[in-house]
DNA sequence: GCGATTACGATACACTACGTTTCGATATCC
DNA sequence: GGATATCGAAACGTAGTGTATCGTAATCGC
């Protein structure tokens, strides 16, 4: 036994809901899966991640740092992809803030937003999964929803908007969504400008008054 | 000699410019670089990238591509990253549009780049790059400029219409030029999402809602 | 308890691509 | 015409992939 301490799991697989990643369901008998094993990868995951950054990322490195054998990784995730997923699924997502008012909302939420990309690998993984969901049908039938869902609590907090009247009820609020976090996104990912935390108000400010209804 | 048919080129290396990723310079007596097997290169790369993307892309593939040996391509660049980055330089970036008015202008610029994600493997490699230069400063060196330059004329069309007084003078022009094309980039490069030609005139009018001084 | 079953970590394996180096041949400069 | 540098081709050691097999360990059904 290695640095992972099990402690007695009961039915391990129970324990956490399907990933749609997992290679395959164990039958019934026999051994469990070490749930201590598959968190130790998910974090190593996320940790080298942070580190080397994805393509830098190999299996066995993830099979090193967690303490775990190779074929226990690919007993679970059939490529070094899948498994950057499940971990990318890990990641907190935006907290829903709910103020009272949509810019407010909005400047709460993206300024902790930004704090998450100094914590996580975030930036490291998103665009990684990205280029690689143009070629990988399958990739992107488990990136796209976990992505979208990531970003709910925009929309919620653009539905809230709606209700009280800030926005206009026809708006399209997914392109909405888009517009407040695309300046980031860009920034982010694709240039190194960074985003000061004082920038997100002017941010909100610019992509709001094309969303709010004209005083 | 191989596919490729070399042409009388004279001095070879004068004839471009200097890429800042070329490996190294060559001496001035000797045999010169086949300017031809540079360009069969860049193209094998493009055709490549768009076929199979980036992270499957091989520079054994590459050098079969374009009929040239690896030794042809180490030469000149250091590896596969700054060999993408000169092929990615080499797609067509915004045509500049000046119609008159920035709304205009603008659907215009953007219709016409849609068309170039249809054309080009763009879509394949701005996301590959990005992922890339968190963790290689020197590539963030390489990439960085020559994207910033490719959206040189949206900030154009701003400053035209900021001096035809359509926007405000004080109105931050980088951050206008992410509002505008944030939304593209989101839904282009993280999801699936479809854009549609039709879908060019709201996203420009709700960007432009905050961008436009208040009539 | 006890045997059947399954997962465990470790290791060996064939395979592929990397990036380097060597080769004889070829093209250009001086 | 000689010096020099590039050419395409091929071989090389290194490293990671994904599979298979080892003996061990944990859990189930009986």
């Amino acid at each position: 036994m290695t640095k992972i301490e099990r402690a007695a799991t009961g039915r391990a697989r129970s324990g956490r809901g399907a990933t749609a990643s997992d290679k395959d369901v164990a039958a019934s008998a026999g051994r469990p899966r070490s749930e201590e094993a598959h968190q130790a990868i998910l974090d190593a995951t996320l940790a080298l991640l942070g580190e080397v950054g994805f393509s830098a990322l190999t299996v066995e490195g993830v099979a090193g740092r967690a303490g775990v054998g190779k074929a226990t990784i690919y007993r679970r995730w059939a490529s070094k992809l899948p498994l950057v997923v499940d971990a990318f699924g890990g990641l907190p997502a935006l907290e829903d803030a709910d103020t009272g008012s949509l810019a407010s909302d909005l400047k709460v939420m993206l300024r902790s937003y930004l704090e998450l990309f100094n914590k996580t690998p975030l930036a490291a993984v998103l665009p990684a999964l990205a280029s690689e969901r143009a070629h990988d049908p399958a990739l992107a039938e488990l990136f796209d929803p976990v992505l979208l869902q990531r970003r709910s609590p925009l929309v919620q907090a653009l539905e809230r908007a709606v209700a009280r009247g800030e926005v206009s009820a026809d708006l399209d609020l997914d392109l909405a969504a888009d517009l407040i976090v695309g300046p980031i996104a860009v920034r982010l990912f694709f240039t190194g400008r960074k985003i000061q935390a004082k920038m997100v108000d002017p941010m909100v400010d610019m992509a709001l008054g094309g969303i709010a209804r004209p005083r």
